[in-house]
DNA sequence: GTGATTTTGTGACATTTGTCAAATGAATGC
DNA sequence: GCATTCATTTGACAAATGTCACAAAATCAC
């Protein structure tokens, strides 16, 4: 159980330096959930103290757009799932449902921010996430901006076949910006 | 001239203390430029050490996709230019080229960034500009996903009616993912 | 396994948007 | 002021995508 904390912790602190006593300071704000699938772990409109961290499992975020849903991401194994409004104590603009039944360390942003701003190690291990996640998101606007939808497709096929196994081509087609029957036909070529 | 680099201090140290010490010690780093019109800033392909922050004129970042460009974001005064990758020392995805005669603040992230890993302040000076830039990056993508091209034309004209007047609707159509006729046919209404 | 429910695929048609070409309007140089 | 260049608008048509309806396939409950 700590194993995997520990695993969580080194996957983000590459390049910055973090010693024992500051896995041991943080490590008390993490801790390790289990929930079912199809649980909602953040709620559109709502502020949270939570970011997560897959151990095991799937999910979806999306937004609800004139009462349709709009999925924007998915995060599987090792993926973090957060929001950047949780970060800033916001209420949320997305909903974050879990696709399978899951396994993941739950953070406590309300309780670490302060160390954020006291600790050294802290302050360059938070930088470094938010940097990973800025860089997440730039890729995903280049891809969005530079890739028609059939391209960005293939780029979901090449990168994240098991995202296709997992999810609903309906999710998949929203997150691809096209309608279901539109995915359907690009798939059957 | 040393006011408008302390103007620039503060505007993104917001919730961050940064005290006196530090800012002299962060002024080590930073000048005043001034260049044409036309100007290329960032070159896309190639490493740099500098990020800007706009004390006047405006910026147009585009990637080049099968030979046309596709805008990616417009900067005016007040703005921060910059790339992800000049922060992570890589080649540049895309370039930015000054579309009007400017004064900028360039900022050498080079000598800048050992500093990030030593001085508490700076760490978390660094950590909100980063947040604020994910932030952005955040609202971007919601745009895109969330709204049609004619909504977010209009936000456009409601959020930055400047950006109107000073940029050719060429790029304008690119950045909202349209063609030049179908904006001009969008504005017509 | 069987029926019910959900998910995915296909056809027909309407709508939107892109493309190409030409016309109009605005800015610039001499 | 006039010609040249560049930016924007408009029209005609083609291509891509959405929408609606329904069929086929897969999944789930019992």
């Amino acid at each position: 159980m700590n194993d995997l904390i520990l695993q969580f912790i080194r996957q983000y602190s590459l390049g910055v330096t973090i010693s024992e006593g500051t896995i041991g300071e943080l490590m008390k704000h993490l801790s390790i959930s289990k929930h079912a699938k199809n649980h909602v772990l953040l709620q559109e409109n709502q502020r949270h103290d939570f970011a997560y961290f897959v151990i095991k499992g799937a999910a979806r975020s999306y937004y609800l757009k004139d009462g349709t849903e709009v999925n924007t991401w998915f995060a599987f194994e090792n993926d973090l799932i957060g929001s950047l409004n949780t970060y800033r104590d916001l209420p949320l603009r997305e909903t974050v449902e879990l696709l399978e039944e899951a396994t993941l360390i739950s953070i406590n942003l309300k309780t670490v921010k302060p160390l954020i701003h006291s600790n050294l190690q802290i302050s360059n291990f938070s930088g470094a996430v938010i940097e990973e996640y800025a860089q997440f998101l730039e890729d995903r606007i280049f891809y969005t901006q530079f890739m028609s939808s059939k391209e960005r497709y293939e780029l979901l096929l090449k990168h994240e076949p098991m995202a296709l196994q997992r999810i609903p081509l309906t999710y998949i087609a929203s997150y691809l910006g096209i309608s279901r029957e539109t995915l359907s036909r690009l798939r059957a070529k």
